[in-house]
RNA sequence: GCCGGCGUGUCGGAAUGGCAGACGAGGCAGACUCAAAAUCUGUUGUGGGCAACCACGUGUGGGUUCAAGUCCCACCGCCGGCACCA
């Protein structure tokens, strides 16, 4: 062993030993006790590794390599998520087919994760551009399409104006595109679309029965938004047509004073000849056409409309007479299209009354004037002017109307979801063909499995088109083909599948990734599913966590995996932002590449300053100080040598810090507090350079508890120290409770609860001998009468005094 | 507006209701050195005192408790998510 700590020397030694020996190579023994750590895999962009990703990496390789060393067969993959735009555009900006690039970036990527020593099993590397591998991604969209999940539709798309490609919901942030910022207009499109919306329930009612964060929960259910109510008919006069709205208060029925349809609502135009302001009524609709969604809420204050003269809607509850407006608060996109307006109790609708002047009339008392000011509460209102509802609670009221409406057929409660289906096109190249052909004859027609994988073909261009076709379309040697139903001629689907579908099941493809007859074989999916841990980013709680749980319940459903939940815990890491508290990017200047600290530093220099630079879920900023005190740490953990003994036991006034650094470690690395369990090595190795000596068995158990953490000076260490084997073949250090507690404990003695001075005590002295030994030590202060002797053992002794 | 989360030294951050500031960084002083870097030692919340010591101190104001950074109520500030969802 060199004398000096050089860590390129060592880790690359390490590395090689751990490729020769398969150190981490997943065991196919189903008989032992099963551990499945997954991390997010990540998209091999062009930039190469980002110093955030190492962040969560390297905590659940803690994990992993702990859990191997407490006999767990640990299934810890790694993959590439490596279909998506940025290289598509970068393969178009250069001339250099998508697939190439991502070879290129693969390499390069991979070669970055070794140089960190993660104990990924490299044997089990997946990659979603792999035809072996997307061939079950398409596999899983024809089940899909043959439950009735997948189906294409005519509809308003979000459009990247800069993409050239139609979003999904969960892709639009601010009305702006997510990945490239760019405007988001409304496009009407032919779609596929996935029917995420029939599992809503069983998205929301599945996260009680997992271990996640509880601010990912949370997300997850706010992006569902269940809301139950009731859909109420409404007939128009002089009509067979009804009116159909949704509303959360049908208790407030009776004070509906008018209706309100969405600009886009088909009631308009079926009745446009009879339409007396059909003019007006279309300068609205084009007005709100032109904007977007977004633009449509940021105008949330003023409140616009028209009214349609020549239709009158009656209350179905009171025969009132009243009249419809067109507005653009008023969403197609939710409920019915329509609502029935009661401006007294609903903000939205008390802004628009005011400003239009309709009546408003209050049915629930307990606010002020309704003239004056909105009234919501629903906790404490009593119903009035409401017919048979007069005197009930809302709640009550609710109960009664739907009981109601639905005895008379004008009406019946009802569940709304903001939760929208998946739009699942992309008109795009580097995505995941579709593997449905058209048939004038028959229709959307999927292609047999044994056809499975459909290949994307050649093309000579990847650049997407303004007419909004995916680049496919211009092959026609590839679209088209035969109908598999009639054998007639027939066109392939040319849009691709979104970046999400490859990852959306990944998981699954590592429990057995080499299988060609199945995505896994069930005896692989039984063992190891589900995931015991996974971790990854805030950003996918709306997007990957809940697609890839929908896919995982649907297959569920299918009987092909074993369990309805893929995740039974989840949880989430911060940002590492720049030195100066901001996010990393290039523009900025304030990016650091994980490669330069490498070589500087070293990879478990970086590795454990990641993991020490603050609590694991919040964000941190990058320190180069910080990082060269973990290395300083690192260096002082190689220099005890130097003061090594030959003891293999613990010595005598350590063994209750060993004991209780092994106990606060390995708790530590289980509740992601990687921050306090390093703090508590180095608190440890403070006390050995304190005594100037540590003896060979308190060294050994302090590489063992660091390895996972530092891998690569901990098996050069062991190694040097002629241990036997490797560190990661060792078995995790036990502790014993009883031992971690200190003979003698030095406690406060406190008056009034304010610390006057402290004293030695033996831990198990009695209460009585305490108490007095205190009072004596605080005699001099004791000057009124005492009230009351408090002694908490261990702790304090309390003496409250008049 | 609604829903989360967070407010602690110069900085990153520790504290099952029980001695606030562990651990790291930075600063200051010293040792080594011709010198610097590295390393090592000491010191480092604020105010007062030569001192032992005393008082104050976890965003603000109240409360519960023998004891509150921690629990409860009200407020202020910051960060994140959702948002005309009927």
């Amino acid at each position: 062993m060199a004398e000096l700590y050089n860590h390129r020397e060592v880790e690359q030694k390490w590395q090689k030993i751990w490729d020769d020996e398969k150190a981490f190579k997943t065991s196919d023994d189903y008989s032992k006790p099963k551990y499945y750590a997954l991390v997010e895999f990540p998209y091999p962009s062009g930039q190469g590794l980002h110093v955030g990703h190492p962040r969560p990496y390297t905590a659940l390789d803690i994990v992993a390599r702990k859990r191997r060393m407490q006999g767990y067969n640990v299934l810890y993959p790694m993959g590439w998520d490596a279909f998506g735009l940025p290289t598509e555009n970068y393969a178009i900006k250069n001339h250099i087919h998508p697939r190439i690039v991502t070879k290129n970036n693969v390499t390069r990527f991979k070669n970055q994760l070794k140089s960190l020593g993660y104990s990924f099993d490299w044997d089990r590397e997946i990659n979603t551009t792999d035809p072996d591998y997307y061939k079950w991604t398409q596999w899983i969209f024809l089940k899909l399409f043959k439950a009735g999940l997948a189906y294409k539709s005519e509809m308003p798309i979000n459009w990247c104006t800069s993409c050239k490609v139609g979003l999904a919901n969960e892709e639009v942030v601010n009305g702006v595109c997510e990945r490239c910022g760019s405007e988001v207009v409304r496009k009407v499109k032919s779609q596929w679309m996935l029917k995420i919306t029939e599992y809503a329930d069983k998205l929301i009612e599945g996260l009680d029965t997992v271990d996640y964060v509880e601010k990912v929960k949370v997300s997850q259910k706010n992006w569902i938004g269940k809301s139950t109510g009731a859909e109420v008919d409404f007939s128009i006069k002089g009509k067979e047509d009804k009116l159909r709205v949704y509303t959360t208060r049908c208790d407030t029925l009776f004070g509906v004073t008018y209706m309100v349809v969405s600009p886009e609502h088909p009631i308009i135009d079926k009745y446009k000849d009879e339409l007396k302001n059909w003019d007006d009524i279309c300068a609205y609709r084009e007005q709100a056409a032109k904007k977007s969604d977004f633009e449509r809420s940021e105008l949330a204050k003023d409140k616009t409309g028209v009214k349609i003269e020549g239709l009158t809607a009656v209350n179905p509850v009171n025969k009132e007479e009243i009249p419809i407006f067109i507005s653009d608060y008023v969403l197609m996109s939710y409920g019915t299209g329509a609502i029935m307006a009661v401006p007294a109790h609903d903000e939205r609708d008390w802004d628009f009354a005011k400003k239009f002047g309709l009546p408003i009339i209050e049915v629930v008392a307990g606010g002020k004037d309704v003239q004056e000011e909105v009234y919501t509460d629903v906790a404490t209102g009593t119903l009035v002017n409401s017919g048979f509802l007069n005197g009930l609670n809302v709640a009550e009221a609710k109960e009664k109307m739907i009981a109601y409406l639905e005895e008379n057929k004008i009406g019946s409660a009802k569940t709304n979801f903001k939760l929208r289906d998946w739009v699942f096109s992309r008109q795009r190249y580097w995505g995941e063909p579709i593997p449905i052909v058209y048939c004038e004859k028959c229709g959307y027609v999927p292609i047999d499995e044994s056809e499975l994988p459909l290949e994307l073909p050649e093309v000579e261009s990847y650049m997407p088109t303004d007419n909004g076709e995916s680049p496919l379309s211009a092959m026609t040697e590839w679209v088209n083909t035969t109908c598999p139903c009639c054998g007639g001629p027939a066109k392939r689907e040319t849009d691709t599948m979104p970046q999400w579908a490859g990852s959306s099941w990944y998981f699954l493809r590592y429990t057995d990734p080499d299988n060609k007859e199945a995505l896994a074989s069930k005896e692989a999916l039984d063992y190891w599913m589900p995931v015991d841990w996974y971790n990854g980013g805030m950003e996918h709680t709306t997007l990957h966590l809940l697609y890839s749980r929908f896919w995982h319940k649907f297959l569920y459903d299918e009987k092909v995996v074993p369990c309805p939940e893929p995740y039974l815990k989840r949880t989430s890491h911060g940002m590492i932002l720049g030195s100066n508290g901001e996010k990393m990017s290039k523009s900025r200047g304030n990016v650091v590449n994980p490669d330069d600290i490498v070589r500087e530093y070293g990879a478990d220099t970086l590795r454990t300053y990641e993991m020490f630079i603050g609590a694991f879920e919040l964000s941190a900023a990058w320190s180069d100080d910080g990082v060269k005190g973990c290395r300083r740490f690192l260096e002082r953990v190689w220099k005890l040598k130097d003061i090594m003994n030959d003891d293999m036991g613990y010595s005598k006034d350590l063994e209750t810090k060993m004991h209780q650094t092994v106990k606060k470690v390995s708790n530590d690395f289980e509740s992601l507090k990687y921050n306090t369990a390093i703090a508590a090595m180095m608190a440890l190795i403070n006390e050995f350079y304190k005594k100037n000596e540590v003896t060979k068995g308190e060294f050994k158990t302090l590489i063992t508890l660091l390895n996972p953490v530092a891998p690569h000076i901990t098996e050069e260490l062991w190694q040097a120290a002629g241990f036997e084997g490797r560190v990661y073949q060792t078995s995790w250090p036990e502790y014993d409770e009883a031992k971690t507690v200190e003979a003698t404990v030095e406690i406060a003695l406190q008056i009034n609860g304010k610390t006057k001075a402290t004293m030695l005590i033996g831990k198990d002295d009695p209460k009585d001998e305490v108490i007095a030994k205190a009072k004596e030590k605080i005699a001099d202060k004791l000057t009124g009468t005492i009230v009351k002797e408090i002694y908490v053992p261990g702790r304090i002794v309390n003496i409250v005094q008049k």
